[in-house]
DNA sequence: ACGTACGTACAGTAAAAACTTTACGATCTT
DNA sequence: AAGATCGTAAAGTTTTTACTGTACGTACGT
């Protein structure tokens, strides 16, 4: 079940190749959303499905266990690269692929990069607070209020940059961004 | 040698404190960037750093082993994060952290992303070549026709995407995202 | 209610990555 | 030129991650 049914033997050969070349090149580089190697070549396999998949179809195609399969497409739901979709008689949960890779992109900074920003901010609010509080009791020891401002200016460089990236952030997920680079239009 | 010498060791311990939650938080979430735990250890103790460092100082300070340091400032040097440095009298090699945050995302973008989008890009084309080819030699096939026709189009959607995302790493690369989300001034 | 099918937790194993030790080539000092 | 110092390549070890097979809880069909 590829979607090929009924394709002379020969011409699906040639999709298959010419598929197979996108499903790795997309696979290998899903690396960079923290996807490895096989969970990317399964998302790959999954895009050029026009059906939705179940994690049996999955494994069968891949080669791999079900058990796999079921935790690459968490990791992939947890992106929310793929969805999970139903349909009446069907006892088997069922996998798309998100095809708004736009959204996909927007999700990821969404989830990945706003929960790291967070965690640093956090920390960097409580870094700082401790270190002014330092500076505040001994106004008067020079060598200890130079030694603080220095740490005190990094912390606050570093704040105003998460802000800023918070900011970016944002543009993606209203879609702003958008509005200063626009969308294209597929050819044709 | 870690730029509080001379410091009071009670207000000391404050300091380094202060330093070591901002260091773990920003060395775990080093990940998104394919850095390692160690690695992003390594780049926030040197952040803190207020000189250069050497790779004896990092391995005694980070209590691992020399070649380690070595890997680790090898893969920050790759994306930018650590710059190398030259003074004069000294045989080692100095490495400093990039304190422009906004110049490191901005290289990162450039250096990793950009790489993965034009594999893809190359990958996508072919593939597409490939496939409009095929449709081509056999205009009669109503079969065929349909199912390369559902490929092509998610080629093409593919590379629209690409397209945007390469003009928005464009944007990172010149600086013209700045005029869409201005730089954040820090406090005081 | 019982049997069956499904997804996943869990434990074990195989593969990969991270780290250290050792060794070596290059460069500088004397 | 010999000796010392530096960075890293290579090999070996340890730790972590990826994957599989089994087992279990849940839900559905009869």
């Amino acid at each position: 079940m590829n979607g090929l049914e009924g394709i002379a033997p020969e011409q699906e050969q040639l999709i298959q190749k010419a598929r197979k070349r996108v499903i790795e090149s997309i696979g290998k580089n899903m690396d960079l959303y923290g996807i490895t190697l096989s969970h990317g070549l399964l998302y790959g396999l999954m895009f050029f499905q026009n059906k939705p998949m179940t994690l049996d179809e999955m494994g069968e195609a891949m080669e791999m266990s079900k058990t796999s399969m079921s935790t690459g497409i968490r990791s992939l739901l947890d992106l929310k690269m793929v969805n999970q979709v139903w349909e009446k008689g069907s006892r088997k949960d069922l996998y798309e692929v998100e095809s708004d890779w736009y959204q996909t992109l927007a999700d990821f900074f969404g989830i990945k990069w706003r929960k790291a920003l967070e965690i640093n901010l956090q920390s960097l609010r409580k870094s700082l607070v401790e270190l002014q509080d330092l500076a505040d009791r001994f106004p008067e020891d020079e060598l200890l209020q130079t030694c603080l401002l220095t740490d005190i200016d990094k912390i606050k460089n570093a704040l105003a940059y998460y802000k800023w990236f918070d900011k970016l952030i944002d543009s993606f997920e209203t879609g702003e961004i958008y509005q200063f680079i626009p969308k294209e239009v597929p050819d044709k």
